[in-house]
DNA sequence: TGTACATCAGTGAACGCGCGTTCACTGATGTAC
DNA sequence: TGTACATCAGTGAACGCGCGTTCACTGATGTAC
């Protein structure tokens, strides 16, 4: 897992076939959905009988575990990525909105219905951590003249999700709007429900997003 | 379907089993999820055998699709029942949150992950159109003295959506954004995104309401 | 009110299917001397 | 460089299971005369 450079090619090949599990993993996954997710399909589907697999992940559980953590390991290096140019929290949203668009499933398997009994393992709470860090980093960085809120008292007395980030309220209250209008809108276009209704979801989703990063919002 | 009174013993007896079936089916899809529905594990809670529900529904899907119709239904008359008191979109809020908390099931059934390869009948159409006519009626009724926005002339040429409800651009921009906010904040705190993070998720709900039904918001 | 017939709810057996997972095994690949 | 041994990827058979769905049937309930 955590070794450093020296891979011998038995190594390299386990990788290899891992990533190419999960690949097919991801596939399935967008043509029948995450509870449909069968290992015996994936063995089929490269060539291989359904027990091989089971050199791979010890079982089902922890294949999907491990889908579900590479997506919040996408979405984090993908902020990771935008954030390095700077807090800008006009290009994190953008930034997502693409995450989104380029594999809507991965993007429900993370923020959409949960899937019943399943819980996510603890290591994800770090990466959960880092993607609203990077988010409150921009959204301190916005101008902002916004007067306190009362909803802003009460994140002030209850931070801990912000961890020991030196934003002020304002800032916090405006991160968690961030993640929740923007999810608001993409996950209902994700979800199919503006087709036929006629505007322009993206034209939208930028709507949202400039009152958002407006100085003087309220 | 639609006889009017005259309904014999045996009609009553069919729609009595039928609302059992769905009853146990809505338990099922709670436990397990809307993908592990199985119609003879509700057999066997019924005491029945498997193949005795063929008598009430066609198949699997006509099973979902009833759920999903009546879910839609259900929100429908919840809405229709609050703007009986006169619009009001704060009080639609409120209702649409009572309604959501009271069976996170049913409402990620409808505004959740879509299953995959499903298609919603026809008729539900009709019932989202009134859900958003409700919506609509509460939203022009708001004191506004907000100005035209870019996305709100978009929405202009772009209302297939609206039908021909009389409102003004601002109307149909704030009905979107009253949608897709109040469905961000409650989708991802009953997912349970917000459990850990300290905050009340009601006092959020409220503070996006609140910036919702403010005159001169923007 | 009583009999003859039609309707219909529910049963049990059976179909083929795919699932997750185990086990004992073969054969190839790598390691140690 | 060559041999002996250990490691490990992958196979095929087998397990028990539950699924959706069909079919021919029994027996109760309702209807018509």
């Amino acid at each position: 897992m955590t070794d450093t450079g020296t891979e011998t090619p038995r190594e390299r090949y386990r990788a290899q076939v891992r990533a190419e599990i999960k690949a097919h993993a991801w596939e399935q996954l967008a043509a029948a959905g995450a509870s449909a997710l069968s290992l015996n399909a994936i063995a089929k589907r490269m060539g291989m009988s359904g027990p091989a697999l089971y050199r791979y992940f010890a079982n089902r559980d922890e294949l999907i575990t491990e889908l579900i953590r590479d997506a919040y390991r996408s979405l984090a290096d993908t902020f990771r990525a935008t954030a390095a140019a700077g807090p800008d929290a006009s290009a994190l949203a953008h930034a997502l909105r693409d995450w989104a668009l380029q594999d809507p499933h991965r993007y429900f398997l993370v923020y959409g219905t949960p899937v019943p009994g399943y819980h996510a393992p603890d290591d994800i709470t770090d990466i959960v951590r880092e993607i609203m860090a990077t988010l409150l980093d921009a959204c301190a960085a916005l101008p902002s003249d916004s007067p306190a809120t009362p909803f802003g008292s009460h994140l002030q007395e209850h931070r801990r999700w912000a961890g020991d980030h030196p934003a002020e309220p304002a800032a916090l209250h405006r991160a968690l709007t961030f993640w929740t209008r923007l999810h608001g809108v993409l996950s209902l276009e994700l979800a199919g429900h503006f087709t036929g209704m006629g505007f322009d979801p993206a034209l939208f989703f930028a709507a949202e997003l400039e009152e958002l990063t407006e100085a003087s919002a309220r």
